[in-house]
DNA sequence: TTGTAAACAAGAATAATTATCAACTAAGAA
DNA sequence: TTCTTAGTTGATAATTATTCTTGTTTACAA
């Protein structure tokens, strides 16, 4: 995967990478940091950060805005969109290819003027009721 | 309307108020700053990020995290979307009730476990053509 | 007009991120 | 396998965004 996209093959990568890409969470640097550290104390704080950077500029992940102050890093690559839970920060992918469609073929139908979309993301705002169960989304209607 | 959500009015609040609530941009504190000092020499930026957060608060704005690293304050209180210019980093509104209630509708066919929705934003992601020149919508269908 | 809680300015403190740079290492060439 | 080199890493300094602290000032209710 990192060979595909012209990116050395080190230690650092594919531990940061098998973190990253495994867990499909949506992590701070720090968070990443705290996760990989007790295996491997000497990687350095700069390096999760440049780390995640080359990540993010060879296209195998990206930044996530939030407004905690910090950014986070999402390796999720489908098409998706987010739920954001206002009490914890927690952000939960969530995948509905009807949505995306629905959404996508209304864009198609409009016409804007002096800019070009190249995609777009939902961000669903709301909270989780408990903290420990899961999130399942089910569709009601076929 | 700093009255009716029982904030204390105050020179610095009027002027912040002011600056965002007149230009729908979406500035960062520093932004505001800036654009404020040459007339108001003596606010600080700790008055800035206060007051900024005080109309965040009190319902008046809305932060909104971006993949830059910093906050931006958005004053437009209106049920709306954003239009993101990647290279630019600019923030465009963007109003469409048709596609909000064509969101708004599908979501409320699903079934979300463990998960209440509040609300919800579309982020459209792509670029802005010539810089100086408005970006316009217009809808196609009627 | 005055008392008081809230808001302010200035600058210190903290947190997140980026830059610097010497030492190291992956990977292609010999 | 060894050499070469450009790219990567770790330690830490620097920078940037934001919050905290403190003494002073101000809005506004009584």
């Amino acid at each position: 995967m990192l060979r595909e996209h012209d990116l050395k093959v080190t230690h650092q990568r594919l531990v940061i990478g098998q973190y990253l890409f495994e867990n499909k969470k949506h992590p701070t640097a720090e968070d990443v940091y705290e996760r990989i550290r007790p295996n491997n104390p000497s990687i350095s704080m700069a390096t999760v950060y440049k780390t995640l950077d080359c990540f993010v500029k060879a296209g195998l992940a990206q930044k996530v805005g939030t407004t905690e102050g910090k950014t986070r890093y999402d390796a999720n690559l489908d098409r998706h969109d987010h739920l954001y839970c206002e009490e914890s920060n927690q952000i939960i992918d969530f995948s509905n290819e009807q949505l995306h469609h629905l959404v996508d073929d209304y864009l198609r139908t409009l016409n804007i003027q002096n800019f070009e979309v190249s995609d777009f993301q939902i961000q669903i705002n709301g909270k989780v009721l408990e903290k420990n169960k899961p999130v399942i989304v089910k569709n009601s209607i076929k």
